[in-house]
DNA sequence: TTATTATTGTAACAGTTTATTACAATAATA
DNA sequence: TATTATTGTAATAAACTGTTACAATAATAA
């Protein structure tokens, strides 16, 4: 989202910035047979928001990204995928953010920067749940999982966006072979199913899906097994 | 692109538009069994350009890419898609704008919005070819329409920018069901089938796409027929 | 008027892919 | 050692796509 000056942020008005453009990151996470994605809390206020932030004068845009994500989740390789740009004029509101500043200690004229609108491009990122230490900032201080299903009312048009990176990541989901980096290293095909039924909502037929996958030939079998319930034991599979 | 102010451009060194944010539309046309691409350019000079434009202080993204397109084609109701955001940090070259800016009688100092780094949010349109009338901007001299294997040099990164668009257009062949806005009102299975190889780049077999195509059943068959060569005349199809 | 020619519309068949059913294999528990 | 739940995959059915074939017809030529 926009608002969240990060590092050297409210300095010099945030001169170091390109103003009236933000990145917004829909992080994807999978645990518990759910599909996450990492949010903001303000000072346990109901303010919740998209990891966000913006774009150095010289930096690139996907590297602004990657930026963003890398520092609240401590990852180092992540996929991301640019999905939309939210570009509604009223899209912006400025009273969460005045609020902000101000308990910030900034106060901000009715021309600040950070008040003006925003444009916002959308980033999507796919990661491995096991992998992330969630890292709040220096303005929110929450950064926490939730499950799709119950989201917090969200700041601005937040809600919305995340709504279109669930499409987009559903349209790619068969293109490109984008869900592998939602599962922790290894894995069985009954977890791949069950991550694939969750993000397209609907029941898939096992042998069928299990041919599918097999014949894309992208997963390695690995000899060992896996132990656990009164029944034959499944083959674990990595990514090659 | 960047780099085209229209309409009350310059005036007021630009304060009415967004900084550092610009539009580049792609305009695909079909002629001659050929996809065309409507391009700018600048006094008869090598200078050539996608069509763009800025984005006005209280305007939505949407609304200021079909104004774009609507001030170079005098179409008013164009099928446009975003497609993606160029945001690499190198990507503005600010010698063109400089030398148009200077053609112009404005003296840019070298801190000039026009020269700064321009992030640039890409939409492609589909038109119909016979419907457009394609107007020069006041800084640009020439609109015409070139076909994708004939391109001039372009500036910046703007080959790279129909390059995606083209991209984006064949992926979304078959789920949208996009190409009709490329032909006029009338057309037979043939120029469809035409249309569809130019665009994929690659021979179809005819009893098949007619098949596809026809399962559709957005195609409305008007009994009038086709008059022409020595053989079966063609029914006229009508998107409905 | 009647062939000839080029293309159209579509049927028929073949081949491939996807969906569904079925069942033996096996890991824990009773 | 039987029971139970789940796995891996074979076998079959259904759907879809690719290919061949051919009658219909609009203009031209004989």
């Amino acid at each position: 989202m926009e608002g969240r000056p990060t590092q050297n942020e409210s300095d010099a008005a945030g001169s170091n910035y390109m103003h009236g453009l933000a990145i917004d990151a829909v992080i994807f996470g999978f645990h518990d047979n759910q599909l996450k994605v990492l949010l903001m809390q303000y000072k346990k206020s109901d303010i919740f928001a998209l990891p966000g932030g913006f774009i150095h004068k010289e930096e690139n845009l996907d590297d602004a990204a990657h930026r963003v994500v890398s520092e609240r989740t401590g990852l180092k390789d992540i996929y991301l995928e640019q999905f939309y740009v939210f570009g509604d004029a009223t899209r912006s509101d400025p009273s969460p953010m005045r609020t902000i500043m101000l308990a910030n200690g900034i106060a901000p004229g009715n021309h600040h920067w950070l008040l003006q609108r925003f444009i916002s491009v959308g980033y999507y990122a796919l990661v491995d749940f096991t992998k992330v230490t969630p890292m709040p900032d220096r303005i929110f201080d929450g950064c926490n999982w939730y499950a799709l299903a119950d989201i917090p009312p969200l700041m601005q048009d937040h809600a919305q966006i995340i709504k279109k990176a669930l499409a987009s990541l559903r349209a790619n989901l068969d293109n490109k072979l984008v869900a592998f980096n939602l599962m922790p290293e290894e894995f069985t095909m009954n977890d791949l199913q069950i991550l694939y039924e969750t993000i397209l909502d609907k029941k898939l037929l096992r042998p069928a899906f299990q041919r599918k996958i097999l014949s894309l030939g992208i997963l390695e079998r690995i000899a060992k097994k896996w132990t656990g319930g009164a029944h034959k034991a499944p083959y674990l599979y990595r990514f090659k």
